[in-house]
DNA sequence: TTAATTTTCGTGTGCGTACACCATATTTAC
DNA sequence: GTAAATATGGTGTACGCACACGAAAATTAA
């Protein structure tokens, strides 16, 4: 392995001129800088990334923005979890997170958590930015502060944010359109269920009903798609009530689309006796989700493999802060497509990490 | 950021004490010994990854034997790719990999790619273990040497490998068929084509057809499933005869699953007029593959990531030699589900490596 | 020519750990 | 009680790089 002595030997200079020439800090004339630059192509030199940032080691302050799980909301289990083994992984590095919950249904407890995030003074930001309006307060502030700060799962535009992490949506729901087509007989109809529409995912759920539509649209423009929203004011009552009645009054419908991940609790809804004869479609892999994807009772969900997410967004942040390194503007997670006979060998990063614990 | 300076002086020892507590290396007594852990504990010590390699700094020598790709066979290219990708990774731990390619159809390429591995005398050995009789003369001489070795994508038993990192075989064949089935209607007839019957793949191939005609088996007894091998002396033209001549006098099959990863060579084998009336299965995302796929020609591919499984094998060995991490018997990689419609977001990793060339 | 200024470059130290090499203390043998 | 053997623990240096500090050399100004 060539070091930086070596070189330094071979130029018949010290290891500080080599280290000028190497990060171009200057103070170095032309010829003794061509000179070195020559010889560091001929041996090859790459610089030794371990030594390299034991010693440029500073010290750095990350801080994560994202909703409280629960029992009844453990979508946000999986990128915490991603999130908190990067931040294990990147600690070797000096650098430390801290991870701000808020309510996703709560605006207030969102600001409220950026308030205590705001007072740690980070260096860098990873957020869920959920609500339109505090967001746009919040980034303010970030901006202002020069504080760099990246999206993770919602995809606000127009922001100065380093980059977006997660799921393209609509292609999601392209997909969705397809494997609901195949899990369809000829003469079956269709039926998309919004199972709320809060502030938050509003946006990405519809993205994945255009693309579900735009799916038929293009291969099947004959087929027929049924809608049915609740709002989240809704109790777990009157959704049964209505869906089971709109089943009964459509009875062609054979395959049902979820785009929230929360499939599950439609399941939950329908009569018994109706089920054998869907077929549902619904998004990430909750465990709830699984439970149902391993009864047979959904056919396919697809995944955005949060946990990479979240995973990836820490990642992300600390590759800038320790190397500068600036990331794509979109950072896109697979669509993953995961049935019962294939779930047991997807989300094996998730999975892994849970068994070290 | 606590060191281990710092807990030796908590605790009135030496930083060398301290280090013989962390690695268990003995010559400390069992009160001191307790005292260090209780403050480690209490101070959250964490050993400093970056220092730590720095310090160890051995240098390894890493050695690949693979099957080299080429324009008929571009299946070895993806590993071949992860292989790179981690080897540059690691190479900032002081890890050397050199690798050493042979013909998958000749025997006597194997022996002598592995005499030039064995020279260049490596501490760890990758290696995809084509053939049964030559594998066991040459894992006859890593056991002697002491060598370790680990299995990539063939899972020979009842060796002292590491570990296997590869597919499990059955597994993929039983959601082959799932995938099949969604894509047949009532009445339609299935034909699994295998393409040939070298001795290497035949092992996981057969696999896949087992797990094909399991999942059949399990679900729907009545299918009816077809059977057409071709060998690896046929030429192409004897192969497109004959597998339209059989495809005229069964017109009732109208799903064909191919378990190796050369799919794409039996869609040019079909006539054009009977394409579209088929549903075609296969494995691997080799470049044909997936024209075939966004042609709509292919339905389904069932990927390995092998990309991910030629990476995951050079950072397992590294991690051996480094930190004398001992690794999972068996490393499975996901079953990933690829349609036209979401190609475009999977296999991030292995493009993303290709964007940066 | 000398002083002032700028350019160019060498030295030394720190980063946190690993480990070889000693220096004590403690025990055991005689 | 002394010597030998063993257990225990301390010290120093290497690992490869980054960077501050300041010395030496080159240039300019007077």
């Amino acid at each position: 392995m060539i070091t930086i002595k070596d070189i330094a030997k071979e130029a018949n200079v010290s290891t500080g001129t080599v280290d000028r020439v190497l990060h171009n800090r200057g103070g170095v004339s032309p010829k003794t800088e061509a000179k070195i630059k020559k010889i560091l192509k001929e041996k090859k030199f790459k610089i030794n990334l371990i030594a390299s940032s034991l010693a440029m080691k500073k010290y750095h302050n990350v801080a994560t923005l994202i909703p409280q799980y629960d029992e009844q909301n453990l979508f946000w289990k999986s990128p915490y979890s991603g999130i908190r083994k990067a931040s294990q992984e990147v600690s070797a590095y000096g650098i430390e997170n801290h991870v701000f919950v808020f309510d996703q249904f709560d605006p207030k407890s969102y600001l409220k958590a950026f308030g205590k995030l705001i007072k740690s003074e980070p260096d860098g930001v990873v957020m869920v930015p959920m609500f339109l309006k505090e967001s746009n307060e919040i980034i303010e502030v970030l901006n202002d502060k020069k504080i760099p700060y990246l999206f993770l799962n919602v995809d606000l535009k127009g922001y100065e944010n380093l980059c977006y992490i997660g799921q393209k949506s609509f292609e999601a729901g392209i997909l969705s359109g397809k494997l609901s087509y195949l899990c369809s007989n000829i003469g079956d109809q269709f039926l998309i269920v919004m199972t709320r529409k809060n502030m938050y995912d509003y946006e990405g759920n519809n993205q994945r009903v255009n693309g579900f539509k735009r799916y038929f649209k293009e291969n099947f423009p004959g087929a027929i798609i049924h809608h049915l929203k609740f709002d989240q004011s809704d109790g777990f009552h009157k959704i049964e009530k209505k869906i089971n009645k709109f089943l009964t009054d459509n009875r062609s419908i054979k395959v049902i689309m979820v785009p929230s991940s929360r499939v599950s609790m439609i399941c939950k809804a329908i009569d018994r006796d109706k089920l054998p004869k869907l077929k549902l479609i619904g998004f990430d892999t909750t465990p709830q989700n699984i439970d149902a994807l391993n009864n047979g009772i959904i056919s396919f969900l697809i995944s955005q493999k949060s946990f990479n997410q979240g995973y990836k967004s820490i990642k992300t942040i600390s590759n800038l802060l320790v190397h500068k390194e600036v990331p794509a503007n979109e950072i896109h997670t697979p669509l993953e497509i995961i049935t019962k006979e294939n779930y047991k060998y997807s989300h094996l990063e998730e999975r892994n990490y849970f068994g070290e614990n």
